[in-house]
DNA sequence: TGGGATTATATGGGCGTCAATGGGTATATG
DNA sequence: CATATACCCATTGACGCCCATATAATCCCA
């Protein structure tokens, strides 16, 4: 599978290191899978991460918006300026910026997001109850949450 | 028959193995036979599968959201994180996680419902108790489309 | 067509491997 | 030299892979 899916609560050691889930590791690119990218989320007290691939993904939909609009600089400044690139070690660990970590209040515990083509990294209560919120607004929104998981082509 | 269909009761073992259906399993596309998808049923505590196809169709119809909106988010958040991937041994078995077999409430054995593209994982006493209300509810509204239809004035 | 043989399915259990975690030590870098 | 981090090794528990058995289904041939 070449998505980040499910989710994953692991631990932080003393040495403020933690795993990769496996299955995460296991969707970076053979050639670069010792590293990966992460930021700040825009929208929530989370941290996003992926492989290098993505980030060449998002710069084309930032360059899709108008140049001469506020949000270009905005999203712009926001993601470039604050992308730092971690490396992961033999045992699939990595080390999470302390900068990150205050942004998203992680102490001791870092909860993995699955989104597909990236991941977020929440404290895993926040993490948790944003995907309760996610889902009621969905719901609430009479959204076909349903159609997407069961339509057919 | 590329339909998951007829409903199949199962033991689970020590270990929290299940076999999936035979016939099910025979749905499963060839290149991805050894694995399958699972989520919470959004309408019932019991748990949805598919193959992982379906997932990718997935990705690529939320990848087509705009990229900025709160949609976007939701659907991310609500589908890839809560769903989970599980490997299916050579015997044709996998494990339920833990939190899946918590929310339907399943222990010792599990009940499989063919849904045409999906299939409903069940605690078989609460499965056929579903299988009774829907029929109930279909023959309800039968017979009362019936007078309807029929009833003069 | 009957009966034995072969195959498939569901199930049980042993054991090696891997993932997550912990910690010691070398190395780097300011 | 002091702190941070990369590398190495160890531990634990979970899971994958393999082999075994029972029962059911299918087949095949006399």
């Amino acid at each position: 599978m070449d998505l980040f899916v499910s989710k994953y609560i692991n631990k932080i050691d003393k040495k403020g290191r933690v795993s990769l889930p496996s299955s995460f590791r296991n969707v970076l690119p053979k050639a670069n899978r010792n590293e990966i990218i992460l930021y700040k989320s825009i929208k929530t007290p989370s941290i996003e991460g992926c492989g290098v691939a993505r980030l060449k993904e998002i710069a084309k939909r930032i360059n899709n918006l108008d140049f001469f609009s506020e949000d270009y600089d905005d999203f712009s400044t926001s993601i470039f300026s604050e992308i730092i690139t971690t490396t992961i070690d033999k045992e699939g660990r990595f080390l999470i910026p302390e900068e990150l970590k205050l942004y998203a209040d992680i102490k001791t515990e870092a909860a993995f997001f699955g989104q597909g083509h990236y991941f977020q990294i929440w404290e895993p209560k926040k993490g948790l109850n944003n995907t309760e919120d996610s889902r009621r607004r969905l719901l609430k929104e009479k959204k076909s949450l349903r159609m997407m998981l069961t339509q057919q082509k």
